[in-house]
DNA sequence: TGAATGATTTACT
DNA sequence: GTAAATCATTCAA
């Protein structure tokens, strides 16, 4: 298994470009989180492109910029995590330019390290025991990592949250983002990415998804 | 000051 | 396959 110190921190010119290209180039890194001494690692696997005030399914659609997408403004490699439906967190990358609020959302990685910590912060029941469950779904993967609001704007060039390079998919698939059917025809756009070879996506192929 | 809603997950019929 | 849980954020008044 590798060890925690062969992980090492992306450059923020990894973050720095449009937010389909970082959303692509994502698939295969490794999600790093050092708490108190415990290393939490998982590969990235599933993820979804938001491209700002274009975007009807964005927070910063239209050009709103309120207390909660602060962060989405600032300048790339910076944390963007916010709490929905009352009980779930979501971890988003910033991405682009300062000034353009552009975002990837993560949604599932494969467990490296740390399997046993998350199953903990997870609070497994016996329908969740599967290694496979723990992480695959945006909610789900915040929970796992022990992710939450005050983790809100943290750089991701720096410890202890970071990407690290990892091996590139053989495959990767496009296809249409979760949950945002609202958004008209920007629902329809192939913003979501995933490595087709892993058996942790968080929602499987089928007509829903057009994969 | 109050009401509506959402980048979801889980359990149950 | 359908519905409930649950609350920060946002918008209207």
């Amino acid at each position: 298994m590798a060890i925690a110190a062969s992980f090492a921190p992306l450059p923020r010119s990894f973050y720095a470009r449009p937010a389909d290209v970082v959303a692509k180039d994502a698939l295969g890194k490794i999600l790093v989180f050092e708490r108190e001494g415990v290393s939490l690692a998982g590969r990235i696997v599933e993820v979804e492109a938001y491209l700002g005030i274009r975007d009807r399914a964005a927070h910063s659609f239209g050009g709103r910029r309120t207390a909660r997408n602060e962060v989405m403004w600032g300048p790339p490699g910076f944390a963007y995590v916010f709490f929905i439906y009352g009980m779930h967190f979501h971890l988003n990358l910033v991405t682009d330019a300062e000034g353009l609020p552009c975002a990837v959302l993560l949604r599932a990685v494969e467990p490296i390290l740390g399997e046993e910590v998350m199953r903990v912060l997870r609070g497994t029941t016996s329908k969740s025991a599967k290694a496979m469950l723990l992480t695959n779904g945006p909610g789900k993967l915040c929970q796992a990592f022990g992710i939450s609001r005050a983790h809100n704007g943290l750089d991701l060039c720096t410890k202890p949250l970071y990407l690290s390079a990892g091996d590139v998919p053989r495959h990767i698939k496009s296809c249409a983002r979760i949950g945002v059917e609202y958004a008209g025809s920007w629902a329809k756009r192939l913003l979501r990415f995933v490595d087709s070879d892993s058996r942790y996506l968080s929602v499987r192929p089928g007509r829903r998804t057009g994969c």
